[in-house]
DNA sequence: AACTATTTATAAGA
DNA sequence: TTCTTATAAATAGTT
């Protein structure tokens, strides 16, 4: 139907392509309609242009051609229209979510030191052992971002060093005033560094500490005596 | 197209409007499939014919362009005809709950020390902060378990006890056996009690060590010198 | 967007 | 149903 046989492939000509669309999309649009009308069918059509674009067609509402559609595909019993059904395990599936989120959300709460009066024994020292472990962990972690911090500051400063030198051994006289101010950049990353060591070194300690603590605890529940454990404990210190 | 112009309306006669929807129904598949391929489009197509059978084209899989027409639905303002409101609010609870869900998962996986990489040194160290807070607050809820488990036990032993001596006092001779019997029982929960008082009397020892533990660290934040915190820790040792 | 030469779809008949 | 055929409709290429 037109000037030419039609050849089934894509279009490459953009122009041609969107104009071609824009017709056949009405045409198939309207089709549907017609369909629907003098058929007496339920159709849904939806078409997303190659940009991305959303045109559809529904003899009725789409959500329940797309309900009974689905009643059809997975469940070959019923050819009928009972579409409650779909709708229904949404609403399953919505409230297992919701029920999950909620769990998820009391558990946070213990996380936080909320509501942890209705925990049994044994919940709460599960609770402290995870919080221990999650401790450490969190204490490992600063350190390794505070030493590889202080790292690249170090580099930073050894190539400013190097450039300074050279700048010097190259041209003393006529560029010392820039001299001094490089110098002056150096000396503030300097201060930089010093100061995220003695952080690293105090993180480092308490990390160490914590260390200490939790092996005090392992050798409290072999020993099974609660006197010792002040002994041990002036062991360290 | 055809002999004849078509009214467009409902076919009455039964026979000619299954042929009807059976020549269309092709036709309408067809143009379908060709609108894909000629102008790169996603195409999805569902009929129902008045007896409800189902037909269906789709260019991609149509569960894919179902989900891509929600999206797009709930998220911009589009072209055709309206949707019931109802199932589309509904969705889009469905997914703002499902966003919540995920993002207190990963808050989640924090707390369970996974996931930590991606953490700037603030966040690990307010979570540190966080987990200092309530693994204190988890010893104190243990202690506070413990003793009351302990004074539950001393009273049933002091009434057991009460009993023993009433019973001891009346019939000296004829419930020997029966006497013997609840002073077995009274040493069994003796014996209990001493095991619950003496992991009291350790835990609530881990406890002040915890305190000061956070003291310790309260003051190394104000003086800040790491130094000074070890002679502290011997002040009360 | 409108035109028009053709192709395509399909209504009616066999 | 399916095939045939006359004709309506759709549309490719052009303006």
């Amino acid at each position: 139907m037109g000037r030419g046989r039609v050849v089934l492939e894509r279009i490459e000509n953009k122009i041609n392509r969107q104009v071609t669309f824009s017709k056949r999309r009405s045409g198939l649009l309207k089709k549907a309609f017609e369909l629907s009308v003098l058929c007496d069918a339920e159709v849904g059509l939806i078409i997303f242009s190659s940009r991305g674009k959303l045109f559809q067609y529904s003899s009725t509402d789409i959500t329940k051609i797309i309900e009974r559609y689905r009643q059809c595909r997975y469940s070959k019993s019923h050819t009928g229209d009972s579409l409650e059904h779909d709708s229904q395990s949404a609403y399953h599936e919505f409230l297992k979510l919701r029920a999950k989120y909620e769990s998820l959300e009391r558990t946070q709460r213990h996380f936080q030191g909320e509501d942890l009066e209705p925990l049994s024994f044994k919940d709460l020292q599960s609770l402290e052992k995870q919080l221990d472990i999650t401790l450490a962990l969190t204490r490992q972690h600063q350190t390794k971002k505070l030493m590889a911090r202080a790292d690249e500051l170090r580099e930073k400063v050894h190539k400013l060093e190097d450039l300074n030198k050279q700048l010097e051994s190259k041209e003393k006289d006529e560029f010392s005033s820039l001299i001094l101010d490089n110098n002056n950049y150096i000396q503030m990353h300097a201060t930089q560094v010093d100061q995220f060591e003695s952080e690293t070194a105090l993180n480092t300690c308490r990390f160490q500490h914590q260390e200490v603590v939790s092996k005090e605890k392992a050798i409290d529940t072999r020993t099974e005596h609660s006197q010792s454990s002040h002994n041990k404990n002036n062991g360290w210190l």
